[in-house]
DNA sequence: AAATGCATGTAAGACGTTACATGATTTT
DNA sequence: AAAATCATGTAACGTCTTACATGCATTT
């Protein structure tokens, strides 16, 4: 049996959760978890079927009025993987692609102007996260323990990250004033 | 004129860096840009062939011995493509995968000691990077300032991250004892 | 003599986004 | 009547990893 595609992890996820089309899905993963999991709807729509033929999910078309609409349920084989991939297992993966830490690490080629320039782009695209995670966290009451786990962990990261940017920056800026003596 | 592809731009840089042969850019990569930015072998050497197309970077033959070689220099095109990229320009591109968060987000599917173990292994996997900046740092006198910049970004969100690890934890073997109350 | 490091490369396939296309339903 | 939302899908393209293959040079 082949084993989950990345998409499809978190495809079966979200229909445990009780997503049923894969409009819903996307919806969620926007909401929830692309800061740190996304997916598109490219992926999604071949995956589910691809998960279907595997068995794993089941799909009853399901109308309203007269728009096609899929509805997908795990099956108990969906159930299984689900909860098999669950299961700790050695080092997670684990990747970042950061261009603006991409610019900071070639900026000696630039002017001091242009580091600092990055490093307040870096701040102003975390704060722009930081901003879409805290309206979530406002309905936090109606959220189960692992989305608010994530939640958590999200907005603790972005803060840090701010933060580090507006330190760094303070830093940076001293340094010239104190070179231009 | 085409732009710079994700890796094209890192391969630009480490030659301005005075990395010379593929080898070089990959073995620089692994050791320095690794934790925001990786790169391999099967696009790091189609990559310096379309690059010297677009007239960015020029390659000669300079064998060691009876070994193959190629040698790149940046050309005056190339440079100017590196110092416009460099230029700050909106948001630069931030990404995440992290399927340690991926299943926690899930956990409320799993047990308690499931989620548990899954903030553990994310733990240990940030340990072990944090494990290999360290020893890094160590030749921080020897390093430009832009390097510099990123060890540190990394070193401090590595260990965020292992000191958030560590307190969920806590917290959640004492919320686990609470309830077996 | 063997192991490690230097050096280059390719083929296959996995993975992903973007842009486009379509049309029904609901809200304003 | 128009705009927004629900809903599905595909084709083209871009990107990336993995696995494999080759062979010389240097160190042990």
């Amino acid at each position: 049996m082949p084993s989950l595609t990345p998409t499809g992890r978190v495809i079966l996820g979200m229909i445990a959760l009780g997503k049923q089309t894969g409009y819903d899905i996307k919806q969620l993963v926007d909401k929830s978890t692309r800061h740190f999991w996304s997916a598109s709807y490219g992926q999604i729509y071949p995956e589910l079927r691809r998960l279907e033929e595997q068995g794993l999910v089941r799909g009853q078309s399901e109308p309203t009025g007269g728009r096609a609409r899929t509805v997908y349920t795990l099956t108990p084989a969906g159930e299984a993987a689900l909860s098999d991939w669950l299961e700790p297992a050695g080092e997670p993966p684990f990747e970042v692609r950061d261009e603006g830490m991409l610019r900071l690490f070639f900026s000696d080629f630039g002017t001091p102007e242009q580091r600092i320039g990055n490093l307040q782009a870096m701040r102003d695209s975390h704060r722009r996260v930081l901003t879409q995670l805290e309206a979530l966290d406002e309905h936090e009451d109606a959220m189960p323990a692992g989305p608010h786990l994530t939640l958590e962990l999200g907005l603790g990261l972005h803060r840090w990250f701010v933060e580090w940017c507006e330190e760094t920056e303070r830093r940076l800026v001293q340094e010239q004033r104190n070179d231009a003596d």
